[in-house]
DNA sequence: TTGCTCTTGTTATCACAATCACATAGTATA
DNA sequence: TATACTATGTGATTGTGATAACAAGAGCAA
């Protein structure tokens, strides 16, 4: 069996900066940038260049010594070897606030796009935001398949978490956002992760208290 | 100079699954638990027992061996090491619907709470938004003074970011929370942290990408 | 070709976090 | 009081990621 030439490993943190690092080169190549060297990444991205250099290194050998990085293939080489090309379709489960918000923000944003929400609650059923249309939770397993969506992110009560988790695992979501902090029970082949911004508000109160004690 | 019982250095990870122990312990108390034991909090956390207790260990001995932790005495004693007693004062600067999200988030939240939100946009000032008041920009000096917030989040576009964190560390603020992926520049002492729901989309992705090369 | 400059790619080291395994110290029972 | 039992607290180990420092490679100029 043949070995793919980047190491099958990759560092989940080397994995979230890529994220960025993807972002910072679409944003030098739309300014007409073609060459640059790790320092410029390094500095858009908030990181140190030797950060940078080893995150590259993961997938293989882009750069040329003395010179830099070609803005245009380093990007089409991260491209395929990263899938996406661009395009990223994922559902959304609650179309309450914080749900519409992230309609929005991502209607902004080229990268991911909300190709479908859907929502427990009848009168929301049918309504249109920013052109996603909600449909009730009935329609998830017939969709997903339909659109072959593999992400789905879930900003529900946390009642209606494990329940609503149950019903994308067997629609066929390989990975879950989760804005709601509960434990969620999922089969190994299934990604999770959480995000909420409170918790992160607490923990930068602990930070600062147990800071002013030292 | 007097230590403190606590180590000096708590890693950050650990400080953040206190969040959720914390939580977890005022729910145990407010259903009428009195002992628990490491594993029912791992259990509920998703974490697992060691960790709970090795975490617990960096602020002191607090279980009793072959019984558990009475949960009453330290949740009062953890929240006498971190001082913030339960009501967690913070600032929103930018009234979108992605504020807005998180207002209503944190009214629903007992423990963090939105003292006061921010925006540029005069045609927002002084709604009111679940019982949160809009205040133009010009006032954040004064009411982080009085009030004495030392937190901030800030949800606005990534063009307005660094000049609003100039006006937040100018006033005092010494933690800020941003939901826009820019690098930002602040004094050493202040906190910075970034929550971005869609990266996290992205990260999943890529991923799921990865996974399949395999 | 040689030598100089520049930036990459990598190795070796350090720092930090997770995990395990068990000694320890308490409870309960007879 | 002795014995069994139980769950904590921790030292040792492993694993992972960040950092620094430098060798290697490419371009360029004389």
């Amino acid at each position: 069996m043949m070995k793919n030439s980047f190491k099958s490993v990759i560092p989940e943190t080397t994995l979230r900066r890529m994220v960025y690092y993807i972002r910072c080169l679409n944003s030098f190549k739309k300014e007409g940038v073609e060459l640059i060297q790790s320092e410029d990444i390094a500095k858009k991205c908030g990181v140190k260049s030797s950060i940078v250099r080893k995150d590259l290194s993961y997938f293989g050998e882009f750069g040329v010594r003395g010179k830099g990085y070609d803005v245009a293939s380093l990007l089409d080489t991260i491209n395929g070897i990263i899938k996406t090309f661009g395009q990223m379709n994922a559902i959304l489960v609650g179309a309450g606030k914080l749900g519409s918000a992230i309609i929005k923000h991502s209607s902004e944003n080229f990268n991911v796009k909300i190709v479908a929400a859907f929502d427990k609650d009848k009168r929301k059923v049918n309504k249109i935001i920013e052109e996603t249309r909600i449909y009730p939770l009935s329609e998830i397993e017939g969709i997903v398949r339909e659109k072959k969506v593999k992400i789905a992110i879930i900003a529900i009560p946390p009642s209606d978490v494990q329940s609503v988790v149950d019903i994308l695992v067997k629609a066929g979501i390989k990975a879950i956002l989760s804005l709601a902090l509960i434990p969620i029970n999922v089969p190994d082949d299934v990604e999770v992760s959480f995000v909420d911004v409170l918790s992160e508000v607490e923990f930068l109160f602990y930070k600062l208290s147990l800071r002013r004690n030292r």
